[in-house]
RNA sequence: GGAGAGAUGGCCGAGUCGGCUGAAGGCGCUCGCCUGCUAAGCGAGUGUAGGGUCAAAAGCUCUACCGAGGGUUCGAAUCCCUCUCUCUCCGCCA
């Protein structure tokens, strides 16, 4: 959420802005509201405040044991007119909030303009791809005949976009969790916490999840839990509503979590494989910060990020997404980019971004300066460190061999009880 | 699932038959004084949000907030209803 003076006084640079990330959308009836609303909070708290005083005096004339019934006449229709502005102030409210929800945050000026992907500007590789003297398969040819990835039981057992993986696959599903959460908190700083798979709508909203993207999360029947799409959503949130101290930032957190997303409208897109499941496991980066470095914690949770890819030897490029590709919340996102040879392509890996104050104001994340009094908003950032489905992915694909078994990356072999290859049992 | 208890400021805790209680008292914290140092003592201050005023800030001022929402009333932390959460006991259960 923006802040309210801001876009009262910037309705031109949120005009662009729009324009920017390619949305179609009128400022005017938000303006028209927040004037509407201040006029009627105006008019009802004059009339609260000429209520408060004759109260006073009622008590006082009353104590006197003075006739009051004339003064309480009176304030019997100012209390009526109080009550009629009080709602129709509520209703001006509500429509006020509900509009300034759907506003998408400011992009950082660095942030390249453009449209989509293909605007997207690279900012750096890492490596080099791995050389093949045959025709790399793609990773659900490798896993279903290695016997480690089954989609099609899992189609039968739930559905389409779900897996089920066997024996190896599953252990090293499980090595990559633990391996990502120990390189973040043993050499990163990071705190582990394991939050709730479930959260509520206040949450949903103070991430940015909710109100405008309701059709991609999957909702509990007659309840107001949703399994989370990203850990990004209870870990953001555990410290809704507090002020916290100076000292206490940065903070910086990692969780593990599965992701729920019921990918409404790419039906047809990346239905083989691993790529875009339903269900799928993530390894979070979650950070607070005082608002002048949070730029330099952005760049630090990137490297953060890059360093499990550097750890497991797999090339990929680093993009920063341009104003019309990137997340509604996002003033500034980079998009890690693994190359998988099985599909001749990158394929994003981890997505890192700022989200300045925005998020801080929807979910009321605050600090205090030492020896001061105002408080002012934390802005919160977060990344995956990183998409572990999609990095298992990557392994099969990079890490294949001619003979159809995969080498486990030797960071990883600690892990698996010093495994050095996956082959079919 | 059944029965009961509770939710007040950073923390503890008081609020009588509804009426100077944004909220006593204590602790903590901040500033000042005092003091070889420390401790103690003395004095003052110490919530959040929104509106108005102001070029802006400061200041001044108003409104709201005693778990959340609604109701009764001229007036609600105090009375009534609904919900949420916490705790205790019983049942069930990984």
């Amino acid at each position: 959420m923006l802040d309210l003076k801001f876009v009262r006084d910037n309705a031109d640079r949120i005009t662009r802005m729009l324009q920017d990330r390619r949305l179609d959308m009128d400022l005017t009836p938000l303006l028209d509201l927040d004037q509407k609303r201040r006029r009627v909070l105006k008019e009802v708290e004059e009339l609260k405040y000429l209520r408060n005083t004759a109260s006073e005096e009622i008590s006082r004339l009353k104590r006197e044991k003075t006739d009051a019934s004339d003064r309480i006449e009176e304030m019997r229709q100012v209390s009526q007119r109080i009550k009629a502005l009080d709602q129709d102030l509520s209703a001006v409210d509500q429509e006020f909030s509900d509009f300034l929800l759907l506003i998408p945050n400011m992009p950082h000026e660095s942030v390249p303009v453009g449209s989509d992907e293909n605007d997207n500007r690279l900012v750096k590789k890492w490596g080099t791809p791995p050389t093949f003297d045959f025709d790399p398969k793609p990773h659900w040819e490798i896993g279903e005949s290695l016997g480690i990835l089954d989609f099609e039981r899992a189609a039968k057992m739930t559905g389409a976009r779900f897996a089920l993986y066997w024996g190896m696959g599953a252990a090293l599903e499980r090595a990559l969790i633990t391996f990502m959460l120990d390189v973040h908190t043993s050499r990163h700083g990071y705190t582990e916490v394991l939050p709730p798979f479930m959260v509520n709508s206040t949450s949903l909203v103070g991430t940015g999840q909710l109100p405008k993207f309701k059709e991609d999360l999957f909702k509990l029947e007659g309840r107001d839990y949703y399994l989370v799409p990203t850990a990004e959503v209870p870990v953001t949130n555990i410290h809704a509503g507090e002020i916290l101290d100076e000292e206490q930032l940065p903070r910086l957190y990692t969780a593990f979590t599965p992701c729920f997303r019921s990918e409404a409208g790419s039906y047809g897109k990346d239905t083989r494989g691993l790529i875009r499941q339903h269900q799928f496991n993530k390894v979070e980066l979650v950070k607070l910060s005082r608002p002048e470095t949070s730029y330099q914690e952005l760049e630090s949770l990137l490297s953060n990020a890059e360093t499990i890819l550097q750890e497991l030897g797999l090339h990929y490029r680093v993009v920063v997404l341009c104003t019309g590709d990137m997340g509604f919340s996002a003033s500034k996102t980079y998009d890690i980019e693994v190359w998988l040879p099985g599909q001749n392509t990158y394929r994003e890996i981890s997505s890192c971004s700022n989200f300045e104050d925005f998020q801080a104001r929807r979910a009321n994340i605050r600090f205090r300066r030492k020896g001061q009094s105002k408080t002012e908003l934390v802005h919160t950032l977060n990344g995956s460190g990183l998409a572990v489905g999609r990095t298992l992915v990557a392994i099969l694909e990079n890490y294949q061999q001619p003979d159809g078994t995969v080498v486990v990356p030797p960071v990883l072999r600690p892990y698996l009880s010093n495994t050095e290859k996956i082959a079919k049992v």
